[in-house]
DNA sequence: TAATCCAATATTGTATACAATAATGTCGCC
DNA sequence: GGCGACATTATTGTATACAATATTGGATTA
């Protein structure tokens, strides 16, 4: 912990880092979070740690398990396809409302992460274009003015984002696919209906690319694995 | 608290209990929540009093403020709208997938859950009558196999009582309507748009039937009581 | 008297110590 | 040598002590 925060909590700090770590699939599926060991990392007490580690369990990127301690989180393909089940109900229709509300500074605001993506793309980046993928969706519920609903797919899109490091097929193909040009282009001329079936077949693609039969490198049990 | 909790940790225990005494309006919105007095109540130390409180936090049932302290939360006319707008995305779309994988034993369990209320209300006790209204939609959910959506509605039912302790207008009228028996018929006929439409109408109804210019009896800030 | 600054108090944030539980290694017995 | 009971170790769960911060009350001054 070079830098200092702020005015954020330290277990604000450490989850955030952690959340990034998982994202960016540095720490693996599965992966034990020793509380010691996290803590000494940050600098921080275990009391902290185990805010981080709670917030996390919640966002269902970490599993917590009693007198066990914290794992990074392994979705399954049941739930993976939960996941992208919920973002259809919520996504499509919450992009409608955002067509029919936008402004211009939010279509500037919506273009600038777009090109940020591209950019980001470009220098091979892709962690941080995975990121600002997410970015993008959730900045379409905020525009919609649905901030409940934001907060639900903030949440989705970071499940998301560990659900595309265990099961993604071809990662270059689709991040290189304009839907998001597409959908910006919908959302500018107000066009609610063509911004709602962009959205769910960008979502259709999303979940389509996934091999959701393949096992992810790490396997969810011994069991599985050696058997 | 009388009697220990078998397996469950104890700041479950006691995010649960503040939860149902903040369904059952019994703690106030916009109550302060002591830490040391809620430790004191429930035999446990602060650690596990600000392990629940954060718990509750993330269900957006308290409002955490960082250096002062816990308090009951006070959803807006805003937030009110966005809980049933997500709700509406969520539920009736689900309701269809459930009519479509139904089996007899879920049936079963549905209705007894109904009988169950109808009972409750008989009896005058409303606030368990809500909860097993609230318990009947997250059924739902589960028999439609979606534990993921399913977590969000329960999210969302369990902030719709807090909402609903605050701006109900007329209470024994909408309780008593006959909503959840209809549902049930369209799900026992496996009538997937039937069921989804009757859901989406019975959250509509909800909605409605709430007063959101109205309100509540605690205001939000004393600027809005006083001034 | 009213306003402002400062001290006193209360409350939350964090670290540490201790207790409870699970995981692991060792010994004895068959 | 294999199996099971027991002791050891490691790790989490909880309580308490201390630090940081916000709130409150009072004194001082204009």
């Amino acid at each position: 912990m070079q830098q200092a925060r702020k005015k954020d909590s330290g277990s604000g700090f450490v989850a955030e880092n952690l959340a990034r770590a998982i994202h960016e699939h540095r720490l693996a599926p599965g992966m034990k979070l020793n509380e010691d060991e996290v803590g000494e990392i940050y600098g921080v007490s275990r009391t902290v740690v185990r805010a981080a580690l709670q917030q996390l369990s919640h966002e269902r990127l970490i599993d917590l398990r009693r007198n066990r301690g914290a794992f990074v989180a392994q979705p399954t393909v049941k739930e993976a396809r939960e996941v992208f089940e919920a973002r259809s109900l919520l996504e499509p229709r919450t992009a409608h409302s955002a067509a029919e509300r936008i402004t211009e500074t939010d279509l500037a605001n919506l273009q600038r992460h777009i090109d940020d993506e591209h950019a980001a793309l470009q220098q091979g980046d892709t962690g941080r274009a995975l990121h600002l993928s997410g970015l993008f969706h959730i900045e379409i519920a905020r525009i919609a003015d649905q901030d409940t609903i934001a907060d639900f797919v903030a949440q989705l899109v970071s499940r998301s984002s560990l659900i595309i490091a265990l099961y993604w097929q071809r990662r270059a193909a689709l991040c290189e696919s304009h839907a998001h040009d597409a959908l910006l282009r919908a959302l500018a001329d107000h066009d609610g209906p063509l911004a709602e079936e962009l959205m769910k077949n960008h979502l259709l693609d999303l979940l389509t690319s996934l091999d959701l039969r393949a096992i992810s490198s790490a396997p969810q049990s011994l069991r599985d694995a050696l058997q």
